[in-house]
RNA sequence: CGAGAUGUAGCGCAGUUGGUAGCGCACUACGUUCGGGACGUAGGGGUCGCGUGUUCAAGUCACGUCAUCUCGACCA
């Protein structure tokens, strides 16, 4: 039941594992490790990549598609870059099935063995290099500014609904430029998208950061991530931009000649978010009651429940109902009325509070008398009752502070995780409770590796914005000087 | 791959010293209900993960095997 659900239960991953699947955003499949998107989690998703993909366009990007198999050999090129990934990949070794001569079912037909093994994409950098080379002559074919919405797979050993499957779907932005600074730029412009997208339509308050070298993507020069923090206080990476530099270009001999007739090898970005985008949204927000989602992205915004007990009376409240949908929708709200007549009301409530709708009008006896709704809201449960004439523009003013104040209660909780240490011994026993230490580091490989392997804490971001961290300090570990404090937090 | 646990109806579980396969939820039908997760009556649904063994008899005992989960290891 959903009663015993919730986030300040024990158990966070098992609230957050039950509402997956009670809210009906997705179920787990036969395969191990793989999930099944349900049509409301998938609505939603459509929802995020719409705004998304929007974005996109005004950023200059288009949409284009690439295989899903790369060729072995694509995967050997970019050393750095395969060394990242080899261990949790899927390889396709044959074509062809047979029956089984002992008949028992079917059998992979050993004569049907791959010349060349095909790798299922974890990532397609490799394959849309290896397609660039041939788009690109002149300087007057940059920049190439290409995103693609698919899937890709990676064989994790153990997988988390959303937040790390075997499979997942994604969007992969790949381009490429004639300059260092244009590319650079552009990492940092569409991490700036996403972390308007985070912020205004998700109600996620993220921090923008540079990741460390330990933590970078595999095969680039830097790693521009938004770190999100769950009610857990643990961290989650919601999406990352990087900028490659010409690792790529070279290694798979991607060059342009110049307008001074000179050859030069293009700078590259690639960035990616993915449904695990539907995790941060699910952890983030969820309460007790189940699913709360911001106006923006949820599949339902307005839900409205008719009580009655004839048959009159239904169809005079669902007439209102009707009525009142119909000027919601002319405002571009969804709507949905709930005439189900084998459940009762409190049932549905509880149902449509568990799916995270924003706003519940109901509508009984008492109202169609007064002239009243009955309206309830997802994020603050509170419930009020309402003149029904013009409640369509109250209704959509509500929204947008419905949104508003979901994001602030996310920034006020994870704020409340924040803090500044300064001592090696505070810090061991801080991290333990959750939520993100800004520290002073100095800036070396060996010292993050250390305070890993003693504390299990990453530096999850080197921050650019959302704080004021640029002063002088010394390591906490270390005691060398250090410019700056960085965000440090256990993550997903 | 290490450590622990669990496999019985769609889901969650019980099943005693080995002796006819059970309960709750869900589902179907009818009726009463309906302003915060309703109730009654009747019904349908099973290769007890799989295999071998012990036994007159195995959901139950033994051995093997497979799968899943939790914790590690692994993970932009």
């Amino acid at each position: 039941m959903a009663k015993e659900i919730t986030p300040r239960s024990e158990n966070y991953s098992q609230w957050y594992n039950d509402l997956v699947v009670k809210a009906d955003l997705a179920e787990q499949s036969a395969v191990r490790g793989c999930m099944v998107i349900k049509p409301y989690g998938y609505a939603i998703w459509e929802k995020m990549q719409a705004v998304l993909d929007a974005k996109f366009k005004k950023s200059g990007v288009q949409n284009a598609y690439f295989p899903l198999f790369i060729p072995k050999s694509f995967f050997s090129k970019e050393a750095e870059h395969v060394a990242g990934f080899a261990k949790e990949c899927a390889v396709v070794t044959h074509h062809r099935l047979m029956n089984d001569p002992e008949g028992k079912g079917v059998v992979v037909d050993p004569d049907a063995r791959l010349e060349e093994e095909l790798i299922v994409r974890p990532t397609s950098e490799t394959i849309i290099w290896s397609v660039y080379k041939n788009w690109i002559k002149s300087w007057r074919d940059l920049p190439i500014l290409c995103n693609q919405w698919c899937n890709v797979v990676r064989w994790e050993m153990r997988t988390r609904p959303f937040l790390r499957t075997a499979e997942f779907l994604w969007q992969e932005g790949h381009t490429a430029h004639s300059s260092a600074a244009e590319a650079q730029a552009k990492a940092v412009e569409m991490v700036g998208v996403y972390a308007d997208f985070a912020r205004n339509t998700m109600a996620l308050p993220v921090i923008v950061g540079h990741k460390s070298p330990n933590e970078r993507f595999a095969g680039a020069l830097d790693t521009l991530t938004i770190e999100a923090m769950m009610q857990d206080g643990k961290a989650l990476q919601a999406g990352t931009s990087h900028f490659l530099g010409q690792n790529f270009a070279k290694s798979f001999d991607v060059k342009y000649t110049d307008s001074e007739g000179k050859e030069q090898y293009v700078w590259a970005t690639s960035w990616g978010v993915s449904t695990r985008l539907m995790g941060a949204l699910i952890m983030a927000h969820g309460d007790d009651n189940g699913l709360v989602l911001p106006p923006e992205l949820a599949p339902i915004q307005v839900v409205m429940v008719p009580i009655y007990k004839t048959d009159e009376e239904r169809a005079a409240i669902l007439s209102k109902f009707a009525g009142i949908k119909q000027k919601l929708e002319e405002l571009g709200i969804s709507v949905k009325v709930d005439d189900r007549d084998t459940l009762r009301p409190g049932f549905k409530f509880a149902e449509w509070e568990l799916k995270g709708v924003p706003v519940r009008l109901a509508m009984g006896a008492r109202d169609l008398a007064a002239g009243t709704v009955e309206l309830a809201r997802r994020d603050t449960l509170e419930k009020g009752t309402h003149e029904a004439e013009g409640i369509e523009s109250y209704i959509q003013q509500l929204l947008r502070e419905i949104q508003q104040n979901i994001y602030d209660k996310a920034l006020a909780k994870r704020d409340s995780h924040i803090r500044k240490c300064d001592s090696w011994e505070e810090f061991k026993e801080e991290i333990k409770k959750g939520g993100f230490l800004l520290c002073h580091w100095d800036g070396t490989a060996e010292t993050e590796q250390a305070i890993k392997d003693e504390t299990k804490a990453t530096i999850r971001c080197i921050p650019v914005d959302s704080c004021v961290c640029e002063e002088e300090g010394v390591d906490i570990y270390s005691g060398k000087p250090s410019k700056a404090r960085v965000v440090f937090g256990i993550a997903y």
